[in-house]
DNA sequence: AACGAGATCAACCGCATTCTG
DNA sequence: TCAGAATGCGGTTGATCTCGT
């Protein structure tokens, strides 16, 4: 059995108390040193042979967060708030995944940038889009989504504004949504028997559509499985619209989102179009 | 200059998962 | 196999900074 993490037992049996709090730049140093010299091993040795009276947990974060030799500095460039806010569309709140995918960068940071900036500035555009929505309803002057070529016309902060705005109040996850790219996709669709009663549409560009009922028409991208996962892949979509629309049973074993690095390629994902990655908010407004 | 409000960010906390003796 | 420690993650907190009045 491993020792406990929380306090340094001395040879005299005293219980040193881990210290708390912000880091001083002897502590950085040491921590820096002994990473260095010695390369990442178990945290809680880590702590107790540089010499620090932190618990393993606080080394990892401080070394993580802030020590690392390869941390990128500075402020977001556009570029980064842009890969950002996409693979927030299609991950949601999992910012361990989107910082995998900006060398660099920390969970933490992308996490305290998106809830500190992005997130209101989202929310500062959505209220703008709202504004002029509302105040441009003249019948030369509205911006009916299902009309001519609306849907490519739009602009990336109506979409992330209205995500944001249905995300929410809980309407729908937006790493689920999707709305084909153009009319074409609708062209005889074949549909597909689902297990659980439920209808896939598959479309050209490889997303399917299921029936959500209130939530309007859910959209999936490509799959990346194999033919025999199919299965589970649309027992999957079936739980998380149960899930969404209350009729889980309740049991917790419905996941609150699907597994979806388990199908889908999210890499290939964020380079689709950002249009791709709206939904039809139209149904649910 | 002083103050307050809002923004920023480092670090903690609690929980879930993984590891190990 | 299992209990408990270690690790990793996301949410939250609180100290500090910045900016407007």
């Amino acid at each position: 059995m491993r020792k406990p993490e929380g306090a340094i037992a001395t040879s005299t049996h005293q219980v040193k108390k881990m210290k708390k709090g912000l880091w001083s730049p002897e502590e950085d140093s040491k921590l820096m040193q002994y990473m260095i010299s010695n390369g990442q091993g178990c945290w809680s040795d880590v702590a107790k042979n540089a010499g620090l009276q932190r618990c393993g947990k606080s080394c990892r974060l401080r070394w993580i967060n802030y020590l690392r030799p390869d941390l990128k500095r500075g402020a977001f460039s556009p570029q980064e708030e842009d890969l950002i806010i996409r693979f927030h569309s299609i991950l949601g709140n999992r910012w361990s995944q989107i910082a995998a995918r900006l060398p660099g960068r920390t969970d933490n940071e992308i996490k305290n940038f998106w809830n500190s900036t992005i997130k209101k500035r989202l929310k500062k555009m959505s209220d703008t889009s709202n504004l002029i929505n509302n105040s441009s309803a003249s019948p030369n002057n509205t911006s009916d989504s299902s009309s001519n070529n609306s849907s490519s016309s739009l602009e990336l902060k109506d979409i992330i504004g209205s995500f944001m705005s249905l995300q929410e109040q809980g309407f729908v996850n937006p790493s689920l949504t999707h709305i084909p790219t153009n009319n074409t996709q609708f062209q005889a669709p074949h549909m597909i028997n689902h297990p659980c009663n439920d209808d896939f549409t598959p479309y050209t560009d490889g997303f399917y559509g299921v029936n959500a009922g209130l939530q309007g028409e859910l959209y999936f991208p490509p799959l990346e499985c194999e033919e025999g996962d199919w299965y589970n892949y649309k027992a999957d979509i079936n739980n998380h619209l149960e899930d969404m629309n209350g009729n889980g049973n309740g049991n917790g074993n419905v996941p609150a989102s699907m597994r979806m690095e388990e199908y889908w390629d999210l890499d290939q994902l964020i380079n689709t179009e950002v249009p791709s990655f709206y939904f039809n908010f139209k149904q649910n407004l």
